[in-house]
RNA sequence: GGGGAGGUGGCUGAGUGGCCGAAAGCACCCGCCUGCUAAGCGGGUAGGGGGUGUAAAGCUCCCUCGAGGGUUCGAAUCCCUCCCUUCCCGCCA
């Protein structure tokens, strides 16, 4: 969130910026919710004042008139805070509705045509024969299984099965390995189940409710991503700032209802309602962030480098950034089979929106006052569409796929995938 | 799930109605002392918010002892609800 003082002093910066992201911005009820509540809030503290020194005289005197007085200034008091607690509460709603403003740099602009490629890795490979996608290759090869996982689970689930399945385990394996040896990150297993005041920390809540599933009849949701267990690790702490920046690298699965999403995407490995991704998280101080930022993107661009896949970088719009975010990077591997790129990673810094939520906070040094601390994640990378990526850009004509140098020793040695007998048989008739 | 104990500052921990935003210890900071180090001596160190300052500083007030209510002139302390931790029993991968 926006500190109340932020929008206080910068009411317009704050306007403008949300009409750039497209999101709506109540600044001006905050601002008369603000003089309202400061007002009752006045009031309730002179009343409180004199109530502090009556009833240390009435300690001594005992003097029954200055009791009737000081019940009834009690009264009062309660009354006026009560006023001022319910339009704060109202207040403080609002507040959390505010987007985050971005960075100088970010491009203004309103949807994903108006991105701009930032850089871009390697070239499109020739592969010398038609490419075909991930989800045909996959069926054919038995490694995918969409139909199953329809009657299993639904729409936007997959099966992955025998080399596929292992293929998503070494992936894993390979980015924690160079993220934890290489890039300096602790690894954490997080819950995969949070409460909602973790979820409105990362900023999921209050506007995003429907996008994550909600678990029936407690207060816990299934994680959207490991963004929202790992930043909210120090939900309520003051850090030492000598240990800044923290950095975690974090496998866990990630749950999306994908509400609005009807019809996009709707056909491969690409766009479900669980799936697996590594995820990097900073946790670092004002000074850095941006730094932190840019160093964070190139571990997460460093993985597909080592697969050799390629890939862009996408400074993200203004129109297409979020709604928290305060810059943001997309890196988008190419795809020969779909002929696109896919986003494989989201890279954001949030500066001190996401830690104003989660009250995380550092102390500069020793004897200072705490100051919030500024959060960063990214994906390094999500499985899915990785592993499109990679299977599209090393088939063969004969629909196997090479794996990738550096996955062969996570995958046991094999070098093709394709080569071995199929995972099982089709049932006679189909499915 | 049932029963017991408990949640106090960076940490340990005392505090059962006003002298308590809080003893003591640890840690840390400043100063003194001191061949060096250690020890010793003195002082200091919670967070949030309002008002007043152009701002910083300062001054001042209010709130906060897990969270939210209640009783009371007055609550860390008494009562209720909830959350969490821990122990015993039950269940269980």
């Amino acid at each position: 969130m926006l500190a109340l003082e932020f929008i206080r002093k910068n009411p317009d910066l704050v306007r403008r910026a949300a009409e750039l992201k497209g999101e709506p911005a109540p600044v001006d009820e905050i601002l008369r919710l603000d003089a309202v509540w400061r007002e009752h809030l006045h009031t309730a503290e002179k009343i409180k004042e004199e109530q502090n020194k009556l009833s240390k005289e009435f300690a001594k005197t005992r003097d029954e008139a200055l009791k009737e007085r000081l019940r009834q200034m009690a009264d009062t008091a309660k009354s006026e805070l009560s006023v001022a607690g319910a339009v704060k509460r109202e207040l403080d709603d609002l507040l959390l509705r505010v987007p985050n403003v971005f960075h100088e740099s970010v491009p203004v602009g309103e949807t994903g045509a108006d991105n701009v490629v930032a850089r871009e890795w390697g070239d499109k490979p020739d592969l010398g024969f038609a490419a075909r996608t991930h989800f045909d290759l996959g069926e054919a090869l038995g490694v995918m299984d969409f139909e199953r996982a329809a009657r299993v689970s639904g729409a936007r689930f997959a099966f992955l099965i025998g080399e596929g399945a292992r293929l998503e385990r070494a992936l894993v394996q390979f980015m924690l390995d160079v993220h934890t040896r290489e890039h300096g990150y602790t690894e954490v297993w997080p819950p995969i189940l949070v409460n909602s005041a973790s979820m409105v920390g990362t900023a999921n809540l209050p506007k995003f409710a429907d996008a994550a599933f909600k678990v029936e009849g407690s207060d816990l949701w299934l994680i959207p991503t490991a963004e929202v267990p790992v930043t909210n690790l120090h939900r309520e702490e003051i850090l030492d700032g000598d240990r800044l920046p923290l950095k975690y690298v974090a496998y866990a699965p990630s749950f999306r209802t994908e509400a609005g999403a009807a019809g996009k995407d709707t056909r491969g490995f690409i766009r479900l309602h669980q799936f697996s991704k590594v995820e990097l998280v900073k946790v670092t101080s004002a000074e850095t962030s941006l730094d932190e930022f840019e160093k964070l993107t190139r571990d997460a661009e460093d993985i597909l480098q080592r697969l050799g896949l390629h890939y862009r970088v996408m400074s993200m719009c203004t129109g297409d950034m979020g709604f928290a975010q305060y810059k943001k990077y997309d890196l988008e591997a190419w795809a020969p089979g779909l002929d696109r790129y896919l986003e494989v990673s989201s890279c954001s810094v949030f500066n001190d929106f996401q830690a104003m939520r989660a009250n995380i906070r550092y102390r500069p040094e020793r004897g200072a006052p705490p100051r919030f601390a500024h959060t960063i994640n990214g994906s390094g990378l999500a499985l899915p569409r990785t592993i499109d990526a990679i299977m599209e850009t090393y088939q063969r004509s004969d629909g196997m796929i090479n794996v990738p140098d550096v996955l062969r020793p996570y995958l046991g040695g094999v070098e093709l995938i394709g080569a071995g007998p199929p995972p099982f048989r089709a049932p006679p008739g189909g499915l």
